[in-house]
DNA sequence: CCTACCGATCGGTAGG
DNA sequence: CCTACCGATCGGTAGG
């Protein structure tokens, strides 16, 4: 366990502009608010990054991998539909309990980026989604799951999946296994037979 | 049935704000993006407005205004806590929908508000909020809730039902009324014994 | 990593 | 509702 870790200055701006933007909103924050609390200069974060947006896409970008990895170990298993939907989710909720700057960034300031970047990013997501659909449609083939709308349901899942940034705390009660075994028991009663 | 309406020049600016604050949020809305987008001057503005913040305050206030005096009907109302809580989802739904641009600035703009209106929008939030869990606490004293945990519920339940208004379409498939019927189906579910 | 600086744009006011 | 304008701040560059 590494409990500290020496950041490179990259990754300090990085770490410091994903609280920043969470905080304030990434059109928000000047990059002399970022320096600041970084402690060098304005001018001096251009040696290190190469624009605002670039940080923008690395914090995006990153996020999104992350929730691509995890849903395609969960997409290889061969599982059936209910263990995969209860993973999908748990490993969705890990995701994010990692990363609670980042993902508020991922889930909110993402319509900051500006072409191409902005279709790649929408195209990610779109992607991510479909996973979780598949899912719901394997359910009902297989006969344990209720003739719901993959994508109401989907609609309906991920809200409850992305608010968790906002609430959540590391030293609170629940520990993330357990808010993802809770929200499995409240989302997937509505939609076993 | 009112199907067009003139407009006070108040009026129209805080249409055009809604809109504006929701697609590029509040700190990248510029008055003179707002004055173009109205027709007029940036100076022009300041004939109908006292500033920028002045505009989020009618906003997030107005929809603040909605919320409560839905809940307030459903909590004089005697009933049972589940149909209590199907009407109160049914008329948080029916607010958003109304005013979809506006409930988005509400949910996501309203940390730009300075002190003490920030103070008080927050107070209100909770209230609203704790009017949630008091009729889940209704529900498990009745005994046809399960022992579910009410702050955890209400979270899960408003995640699912404030992310509506990023994906209702008013030309869609579904009603303001069937988009509720099928969140009680889906969240009641969970929670009934 | 700094000093010095760029043109552009910000929210808002004065005065008519 | 406009023209004209304010001081402050923006993202970013040149040059060392």
């Amino acid at each position: 366990m590494q409990l500290t870790k020496k950041l490179t200055r990259k990754e300090q701006i990085k770490k410091v502009a994903q609280n920043m933007f969470r905080e304030r909103g990434y059109s928000a924050t000047s990059m002399r608010d970022l320096a600041n609390a970084v402690g060098i200069e304005a001018a001096s974060l251009y040696n290190h990054i190469k624009s605002k947006e670039d940080i923008l896409r690395q914090i995006c970008f990153g996020i999104a991998d992350d929730f691509f990895h995890a849903i395609e170990q969960v997409e290889q298993s061969n599982l059936p539909a209910e263990e995969k939907l209860k993973q999908a989710i748990s490993q969705h909720v890990k995701v994010i309990t990692n990363n609670l700057d980042a993902s508020a960034v991922f889930l909110h300031e993402w319509r900051f980026l500006s072409e191409p970047y902005l279709s790649d990013f929408k195209k990610l997501r779109d992607s991510y989604e479909q996973s979780f659909k598949k899912i719901i449609i394997q359910g009902k083939e297989e006969g344990i799951f209720k003739a719901v709308d993959e994508k109401f349901y989907c609609l309906t899942l991920f809200s409850a999946l992305n608010w968790i940034y906002d609430w959540y705390k590391p030293t609170g009660l629940l520990s993330p296994q357990q808010i993802a075994e809770q929200l499995s028991n409240l989302l997937l009663e509505g939609i076993k037979k």
